[in-house]
DNA sequence: AACCTTGTTTTACTCTAGTAAATTGACATT
DNA sequence: AATGTCAATTTACTAGAGTAAAACAAGGTT
């Protein structure tokens, strides 16, 4: 019941709630098809599932379910950076920093905002 | 047949191999179970999939099985973390770095080493 | 020889995610 | 009124992870 352990698919369909708040099935459908390939049914089978665990809720407007988000973005984005960190990292995010820092070639100009900021910190 | 997508008990087990180098499922159980509660048996299926993504491998010896870790703890780090950063963090390394540095305390003494890690980039 | 112990294998079940076709329901148009 | 269209619901199936009891095999012990 905790809700927000989101599947890959799941993910995405929360992505373009996020980015445009209010959609219908069909919109998402055809977001998602621009990268993937994926029936409609299928989509409409996931709503569900994401209704069904309180991650989305619905308004019926001339007679099409119109979808929104009910988690916010950043707890799903603070809880998959927590799974990260334990499961992977030994519970350490200086680990992982370092990790990234180290593993992940990180462009110029980004490096430059980083600095900024851990010299704030 | 890529092997190495993990589920979350699979991994622990990965955790257990890879520091200990050869270990026995009873072992593994008694590892596993300082922290947690896994029934010996739930270690050997897991073990069977391990083994069927040739993810682990075992030798006989005295007719127990003694297991070894296939894969590098490296390859499963890399992968997880890649995973994150393209399902958050729209592909960018950056983007999580900064968070991390905005939303987890780092303690000081670490805040310290990473500024040398990053300046030394 | 019967029994105990220990390790492996078999069997079995639940849940979740993803997949999607088929059915139903309701308007809209001719 | 019949037909087409479109959205939602029902139904169905696969795969993987996790769960674990029960059965089996083989050596060790009394």
């Amino acid at each position: 019941m905790n809700a927000s352990q989101l599947g890959r698919v799941q993910l995405q369909i929360m992505q373009v709630l996020w980015d445009r708040g209010r959609v219908n099935a069909r919109e998402i459908t055809d977001a998602l098809n621009q990268h993937s390939n994926i029936a409609h049914s299928t989509v409409q089978t996931l709503l569900r599932q994401l209704e069904a665990k309180q991650a989305v809720a619905h308004d019926v407007e001339e007679r099409t379910f119109v979808f929104y988000p009910l988690i916010k973005e950043d707890k799903v984005t603070r809880q998959a950076t927590r799974e990260l960190i334990d499961d992977i990292f030994d519970g350490s995010a200086a680990g992982l920093v370092a990790y990234l820092l180290e593993n992940e070639k990180i462009p110029k100009s980004e490096l430059q905002q980083l600095r900024k900021l851990i010299n704030d910190e």
